[in-house]
DNA sequence: ACCGTATATACGTTCTTATGTATATTAGAT
DNA sequence: ATCTAATATACATAAGAACGTATATACGGT
């Protein structure tokens, strides 16, 4: 969870994760439509690939990159996790008087 | 969502996020409970609080801080559009086929 | 009024990370 | 074989952020 949030959390990284949300993108592509330099764009998806957020497949010369949905699954089950603590009904304030125990 | 992102992206921070995911917790009973020193919690806290991700209520000198659940929200939301890009049957590259249009 | 407890802040230092520039690598075309 | 295009990497630099230590602030108890 920690390496997905850090690779999402920067902002040139996350321009680039959304703008793969509408399809695979050849790096020259992304360079070109985010206005980044090339080699800031290879880093940049060095970090997605090794945070698993993005694979790439070989065309010629160029590389192909694209979303991996595993990541974005993990980060919703993970939310899911904060949404049931809420939604089941005891707010947080109850939560915590229920953990240190009813004798408090 | 960046803000968001950025906030939760630290090891510490994330720990204590998840700490407080089981309820309210006053700063020394998280200072002790994840044996950090008192300012780095204060730190820590004053990012969480700033992004939006706790709050916190006065209780004499002590302070109780407990997750906002809109952020959290926020981020399901955030993730349901790439989900629904997913599920939408078209694939990654259908998808990116689509983009660039029908005459290629 | 004074003291102790709880938390926040300031400041200096260190570490990490992003960026730019230059260069290496790989593949296709000629 | 050579040249060009596309991408990756190396290295130096700069900017941001985390940490420790010290200090400030706020509040209750005595």
């Amino acid at each position: 969870m920690l390496t997905t949030l850090n690779a999402l959390a920067e902002p040139t990284r996350l321009r680039i994760v959304e703008l793969l949300r509408s399809g695979p993108r050849f790096v020259g592509e992304i360079e070109k439509l985010l206005v980044l330099s090339q080699p800031q764009v290879s880093k940049h998806l060095r970090v997605l690939r090794e945070a698993g957020l993005v694979e790439s497949t070989v065309d010629a010369q160029r590389r192909l990159y694209e979303l991996r949905r595993q990541p974005f699954q993990e980060m919703a089950a993970w939310l899911e996790g904060y949404r049931r603590s809420w939604e089941g009904h005891l707010d947080a304030l109850e939560a915590h008087l229920e953990q240190i125990g009813d004798d408090h």
